[in-house]
DNA sequence: TTATATGCAAACAATTTGCATCCTG
DNA sequence: CAGGATGCAAATTGTTTGCATATAA
């Protein structure tokens, strides 16, 4: 446990997740604390493997956030690149379905779904007017 | 429409999906096709503004398939890799559901399913015996 | 012929690693 | 004090790009 992992960690709570490892370390940096960015990397690496972090990947980026209790899925907004948490409580049991047609062990999920959130929306519109 | 294109294609519609890049160039090389890695990216790229071929992240991997009308979503073996695909005929309902709800417009969605396929959990199985 | 595609090598970005030094326990 | 963590710079990987040449239409 050294300032540097405290900190990363700190940030990535603080941040709500959905970071990138860069942003972290601008983060980190604009608040004058002495990291780099391989240490950012690797507190990342330990996070996960101790299952205290979640890596997803959304469209071409490597975005991180501290492991919930719940399971959720993401809608990513292709207009600003927002990344929406949301609960399915109907997954769990439709791919345990699945897993069976397809005699498939599950072990986890990864949904998401693309599109525009509200506020693009207007957007759009807007500009078509 | 050139040599190099086609021959991308026919290569991926052989393959049946879920081929990298990287191996799509080295599966022409050992047909003695001449492309360059350069052009296998260019072609991708290319066939995806087209709406011919479609990206998929798997891990750590980018993956093309041909795009298919039916839309289906992909179990991942992380025994050995293995990426079926599957229907989900629920999931389009469900996944209107949620749009609503998050007031969010849904133009596409990906699903993954991480575990182990029946032969993998036989090796498991063996392994332990 | 004329625009477009190709191959090659160099450029790039994101991530990882080697190593000397520093720090936590 | 000893083993592990850090910072830095160099290495690596996957992908993209510039440019001269080759090719499809």
């Amino acid at each position: 446990m050294t300032p540097q992992r405290r900190a990363i960690y700190e940030l990535l709570e603080e941040h709500g997740g959905h970071i990138s490892a860069d942003e972290l370390y601008s983060l980190a940096r604009t608040r004058q604390l002495r990291v780099s960015l391989s240490t950012v990397y690797r507190a990342l690496d330990l996070f996960q493997k101790l299952g205290l972090v979640r890596a997803l990947r959304v469209g071409d980026q490597h975005l991180y956030e501290i492991k919930k209790e719940e399971e959720h899925h993401h809608l990513v907004c292709l207009g600003c690149g927002k990344v929406i948490e949301f609960r399915c409580e109907h997954c769990g049991e439709l791919f345990k379905v699945l897993a069976k047609r397809y005699d498939f062990q599950v072990t986890g999920s990864r949904v998401q779904l693309l599109g525009y959130c509200a506020e693009c929306r207007r957007g759009i519109k807007k500009e078509e007017e």
